[in-house]
DNA sequence: AATGAATGAGAGTTCATTCAT
DNA sequence: CATGAATGAACTCTCATTCAT
């Protein structure tokens, strides 16, 4: 269930990354400027510097490029935040790290996220689950921190405490993205981070 | 800039309001279902009652629908939170009944809520600032009753902070709506507004 | 079981009749000439005299053009047999009648008859039952009348020589649409049934 | 007029007969499977067993298929045909064997029957010539003998009779392919041939 | 001689919108 | 005011054919 392959007529698998790579960064662009049902599978081959008769080469149907698109963006989140922090040793200085991480990427990534917010509802009943399932893993990253802190004694919350405030952290990741034009003439990202890491901080550490 | 006359054939005001609120009920049932751009003007007429060549007397585009949707739902969530509140009188515990009552709005009308954020952006750019400026209204009832409280040293926030713990309020009553996935099996509403509440006055209070 | 609805958007059953008319006349010429694979929609709406979005507006898919075409010719051959033919008072010499008619008929309509004959399989196997339940009447009308010699005296047969003999005269009126080439220019079509019948009744008369 | 090259970029011509029959004994059971227009060159290289590249290295047109295929059947009908008889020496004994011959082999090749009965009308203009002139070589052979039975007094029919005879075995035996759905049920083989030859030969034989 | 990735014309189908009645 | 038949632009997807390797 981690992954659904979507299927390809051409064989190399060298070659069906490097084109479907083509195709997603295309069809993100132009999910970004229009969204999903507005864009044609022509424009998207076209961005991508192929034919259509090539684009379907490498997929079946459209809702697949927006499954590729989805999956590409939630594994380059989940990478980069895997990267910048360190899952065998938390503290309570590395959660607040994973958060700066956490942020600077939905920031990195604003339009990637804002298309897979829009977009997603229009993946079948299939392809849907899959996608939602990576957006659980990001939740679940925040769980784990959490938990272990809880464990250390670092913290005390309860698990659906827990899992309630990891929701929060990463809806108000998404929140940057999708209230740009409320946030940014107020804050830098940097000075957003600060208050929202606070703010988090507020929220869960015990009162003294 | 508050309203953004849709022009109609029809001259009789009031059966163009009548004729408007069965296409926005059959609209928000099928948009619901399926998505804006998934839902055929031909599916709305039906199910608003009235045959097609009917529906284009009361609006000139397909797009037109869409606004009128996303205005009732704002107009509705408004209505629905004013009558709530009392602004007038702000204390820390009619905030909390503000609270309460926007988090309910948004219970009731998750569905609705979820048209809005993910078919709003196939709003043309005309019509999209006006439904933003339905969104900044609902942020603003929460600046206006941060700022008394501030104003009467209930509270001490400044500018930017109201803004922020503002937009965050609201982000957070939407997120009952598009994450029931992960968070219905985890809390009741009430426990769900309880700990909300808990949460954003343990941000805002302070630290004594 | 005897017809299947082939459903259309416009609700007027009088129009739908004349517009599938139409379309089945357009349709039969171009699929005499080329073809059921060859023949566009596109084709087919403009010979029908309208356009492709109102050739839409009859049938569902163009394989529907197929099924009301091959329902048409089977109706009419039908028809026109039965007018020919009395059921009801059988005699060697209505018989005989009845084969001049459905020779006639097949004479009339070669191109139709050559039309079904070569795209039925075309249809999809829900549709294709309904075809050859058509094809299956014009065997029994034969095996009909037939019986009814048998039963009087008039032929000594068994019932499935009756059935062969049946299927026997179906096919050798088709044989006049598909071998022109060959039959043409040896009899005129008046020499061919005179010819034919003698063969059949020397086939079914009891060798005296 | 006996044959038509289909051109090949190969020049070995035993691997072109190679490759060529490794395509027809493929195209055949696709084309039964799902017609001809169905099919697609890809699915004839794969059942073939070589690549698309290939395929076209020995063909220069889907359509060459087709020829190819009904140019394969007609030979083999004809093969097994002529091994069966004897046309130096014909009697009623051995017009008998024939037709068994005939309708034996029409029914061990039923599915090839009904592939080019259904599929010939694709050939192009400049093809289809070649195979009606496949299908006249077949009614050639009963004509012939039943010319030499004329002439050796063993019946009495004139020239146009004898040409409408020829073509009716020839439609019968194929008959026994295009309406197995009608007569399986009631005849076996070894029935329907007998039932038939019977028919025939009283058809054909003087009435005394 | 064999491969299979690339191509793009062209097919079927949909649907917002119009307009005569 | 209401209707719904008519329209055709535009979309997704297919597939015969080519050609560089």
């Amino acid at each position: 269930m981690n992954k659904r392959e979507v299927p390809s007529l051409v064989k190399d698998e060298k070659l069906v990354k490097k084109r479907r790579d083509q195709m997603i960064k295309g069809a993100v662009k132009l999910f970004k400027e229009k969204g999903f049902h507005r864009t044609t599978t022509r424009e998207i081959a076209k961005e991508a510097g192929f034919s259509i008769g090539t684009l379907y080469e490498y997929i079946r149907k459209k809702e697949d490029i927006l499954y590729l698109v989805c999956d590409a963006i939630y594994d380059e989140v989940h990478e980069k935040l895997e990267k910048a922090i360190d899952r065998d040793k938390v503290t309570l200085e590395s959660l607040e790290d994973a958060l700066v991480a956490y942020f600077h990427v939905m920031d990195e990534m604003q339009d990637e996220v804002m298309v897979m917010y829009q977009e997603s509802k229009s993946l079948s009943k299939e392809a849907l689950p899959y996608v939602l399932k990576k957006e659980e893993e990001m939740v679940e990253i925040f769980i784990e921190m959490l938990s272990q802190l809880v464990q250390e004694k670092q913290l005390d919350l309860d698990e659906k405490e827990i899992q309630l405030i990891s929701h929060q952290i990463v809806v108000q990741g998404q929140m940057w993205s999708f209230r740009r034009w409320g946030l940014k003439h107020l804050y830098t990202l940097e000075e957003f981070i600060e208050k929202q890491n606070r703010l988090i901080f507020k929220g869960i550490l015990p009162e003294q």
